[in-house]
DNA sequence: TGTACATCAGTGAACGCGCGTTCACTGATGTAC
DNA sequence: TGTACATCAGTGAACGCGCGTTCACTGATGTAC
């Protein structure tokens, strides 16, 4: 008579073979389900079939899994917004800051936790920004951002004169948006409220730039 | 020989007096400390000189003492937009709406621990707004806000057309920015870069709505 | 091509931690007559 | 004014919880000769 174990764990080697990859693609999808505190060690080991502290071949302690995790969201993000910057006739600038705007309002919509796990995990002692937090061009979201700015003094939008922190206003403006309505007092809106004062933000953030 | 422990808790009767009110206080020293994961009962009944489960004649649960202390916090910050508005010549609306911002940012600025409480702690399933969150006024933050805003809309400084929903983003922008500077990727900013970030956020949230 | 041995990547068992919360209790307070 | 008794606000002891992390181990892999 075989043990329900065997059946549900037919054939586990010895070695994982890649088990670094698995407990961070484990703790992706718990940050992604449940936001940044979700993202569990033991729970991650878990998933990947293997006992608690063999995550310690692969990662130092629980906080530097939850690094990684965050990495990997902003990475996520990143390629969300070079998504919709592809979608953008490249001489527009001005669209160009509103596809990074409108990227950014839906990551933060689609996957509150990964958004939540990208921002409310404070940064390692200035971790920089590393690879691992970029998309494809190897940009991170805030660099993304920086380059549609560029774009636009290029193209005569935006005065250069008003260019320098220019990303912390934006940003400020649509990550604040964004928080209120996945955690704070804008959560009961309807999607579709939600849809206009998203593009009202935008707006402001154009016109007051 | 008289006991060490006597003399530290020199005469405390068995009734308390007002332990929900001190738990209360003890709650909001440790938001204020360590942001909304600091408050925990068993620290705040420790505070109150008292037996941990005595703390549930007053708070039905963790929660509730949260709660408790969240609309205090909020009430904090309403009375102190009510102290920055008071310093506005009274016919001047659009000084309000950058008092209200201003109080808002330094109030993220210092209380972080109170800011986070107020704003990352998710509010009960529509605990609405009640008199625990309001300032001096009756008003809470929020309605301290749109107060700012219908008295523009008065003065004749913003179209009544654009004013339905304004406080969202004008919420946003600074919500955003406080959140950045506290606990996101502008926590480098020195003093005084926070502070002139702060001051073009405003500007743009007056040219932008 | 075969063997010896170092290194690597897992296992197994156990810790201490502080937390929120429940239970049955007792001392203090206030109220009715 | 004094007493009996209900109610209230604390005590004391104990739970189970799941977590992160440490230790000494063993099975698997790769490399030198």
């Amino acid at each position: 008579m075989p043990d329900a174990a065997d059946q549900i764990r037919p054939r586990r080697p010895y070695h994982h073979g890649d088990l670094g990859r698995a407990l961070l693609d484990a703790g992706i999808a718990l940050a992604r389900a449940g936001g940044p505190e979700a993202v569990v060690l033991r729970e991650a080991t878990r998933r990947a079939g293997v006992v608690p502290n063999a995550a310690y071949r692969h990662f130092a302690s629980r906080h530097a899994l939850l690094q990684a995790v965050r990495s990997a969201s902003l990475a996520a993000l990143a390629v969300a917004m070079e998504k919709e910057l592809a979608r953008v006739r490249d001489n527009d600038a001005r669209a160009s800051l509103r596809a990074i705007g409108t990227a950014y309002l839906r990551f933060a919509r689609t996957e509150p936790g990964l958004f939540r796990t990208a921002f409310a995990v404070p940064a390692d002692p200035e971790t920089a920004a590393s690879p691992a937090m970029a998309g494809r061009s190897g940009l991170n979201p805030f660099q993304l951002l920086g380059v549609a700015l560029d774009r636009m003094v290029a193209a005569g939008v935006l005065p250069a004169a008003r260019r320098p922190g220019a990303e912390y206003l934006a940003w400020s403006a649509v990550h604040g948006l964004a928080m209120l309505v996945l955690e704070g007092p804008l959560r009961r809106l309807t999607r579709a409220q939600a849809r206009t004062i998203e593009a009202r933000l935008l707006d402001m953030v154009e016109d007051g730039l």
